[in-house]
DNA sequence: CCAACTTAATGTAAAAATGACTATAAGGTT
DNA sequence: AACCTTATAGTCATTTTTACATTAAGTTGG
């Protein structure tokens, strides 16, 4: 443990040696339950066998971990080809056990680079036949997880860092839409922002302030088989969206 | 290079090897010149000898990757006790040539955690006798860094990373005060926003709102030595700040 | 000492954005 | 056809923002 050597001997001695892990947190929204999800994994082996834990693995050699985090991803949850955006390096020396130990005799720490992920769950199914070390895949509501204790590692920490962050973009870049369908109605839009964001919003309001920024674009379609008047559909214009930013526009919701 | 190798043979046999580095880009404002300045050191050593490169090193086995940002920093520059934050980890697997040889023949990669710093040039001046494989820490503006080519490895990327970050935080979260002495005036506040954001602010409407968030706390004391009317001073009252905070405060300048 | 100069600080009116609310539209259901 | 539900449009008072004007408080130079 107490390994610091004064600055005379040779510094290579105590430059660390890593293995690097991604960890994905994928959020999913439930519109019939009303609140934010995300995928967890059921680890069947140690250390914390049986308990939850966020996808991801070890990071191979030749690989950039935002490659490692869609091919653990793919393998664990079947999850393939959505938005993927790198979260936090979580470093704390004590944060994996199995530094040092086993197949890791030869580093000192495990290092774990997340990612977070936001998909529409009616898009992206999971498969419940994933191999390796995770059984099964399941959605969790962000307020109800697992018992402490029984999440691995640090992942109760790393999908708190997550959900801030989450929380913190949403009103001012434009990944809420990666939670819908590529076409949705403008209530539904809202429905994510008041989700993601905890409170009510007011209809008219919303609308206003979406349409305003002109980068939805109205399809001229209607949703179909609803017991009411059926909404139009819009779809989220990202070629618009990137010529306003280049002059200079601020996207805020 | 080519590594890959397919599923049935054992996955261990893949998993990298990785050293950690952390490179530091810190900013300071220079009121005189009017532009944001990062503080660049002159490599001694190869690769990139004589080069320009972030403050930073090699991670130890135990230690914290801020604590290893801290650390290399005063090795090199003298800055302690400042504001520091994790920017992004930069993973290019051609990122770093000395992976593979040498002192590193034992590692694949080598992976940078980047963090970021503000300070207050005048509060934290550089040392000029950093030892180490860096000769010489000196302030560059932003806009006036080495030509292409004399940066080394992908420390450009990693500034241009830590601008958009530092440009994009800076109007929601309280940071800039960490770019001026305890003691401020509006005026320097505002020139904080000014350089930071790239435009002219109008300052009475800029006063306006920065006390309507009642965390500027005034100290009574004027400015001293100005040819002109002094200005009050003030100070970021950040226990306040944590208060409104916890009220669900939003910062917003 | 006074006029001129400089920046600080306050005030103000028009314009724009926001929030709460009302009214109407367009479907399905009974 | 009457009614239910949600979509969508519109209204208006209030708040916020913006641009600009005014006054305040110091220094400097004659």
């Amino acid at each position: 443990m107490a390994e610091s050597k004064n600055s005379s001997e040779k510094e290579n001695e105590v430059f660390g040696r890593f293995r690097l892990t991604v960890d994905c947190v994928v959020f999913g929204l439930d519109f019939a339950a009303n609140n934010l999800k995300i995928v967890l994994i059921k680890r069947t082996e140690e250390p914390f066998k049986d308990c939850w834990s966020l996808p991801g693995g070890f990071v191979y050699g030749t690989e950039k971990t935002l490659d490692a985090a869609r091919r653990t991803l793919e393998k664990k949850t079947g999850l393939v080809d959505i938005f993927l955006e790198q979260l936090y390096t979580f470093d704390d020396p004590q944060r994996d056990p199995r530094a040092g130990k086993d197949l890791n005799a030869d580093v000192d720490r495990i290092v774990s680079v997340a990612y977070y992920a936001l998909v529409s769950p009616a898009q992206h199914r999971l498969h419940h036949e994933g191999g390796g070390n995770a059984k099964d895949a399941e959605w969790f509501a962000v307020d109800e997880l697992p018992k402490l204790g029984c999440l691995s590692f640090d992942h109760e920490r790393i999908i708190e860092t997550a959900i801030t962050r989450v929380r913190g973009k949403l009103s001012y870049v434009p990944i809420g839409f990666e939670l819908l369908e590529r076409k949705f109605t403008l209530k539904q839009l809202q429905t994510v922002y008041e989700i993601v964001l905890g409170r009510k919003l007011e209809s008219s309001n919303f609308r206003r302030r979406a349409l305003s920024m002109e980068i939805l674009e109205p399809l001229g379609e209607r949703q179909e088989s609803v017991s009411h008047r059926p909404a139009l559909l819009y779809r989220f214009n990202e070629k618009r969206y990137r010529q306003l930013v280049e002059k200079g526009f601020d996207f805020e919701l």
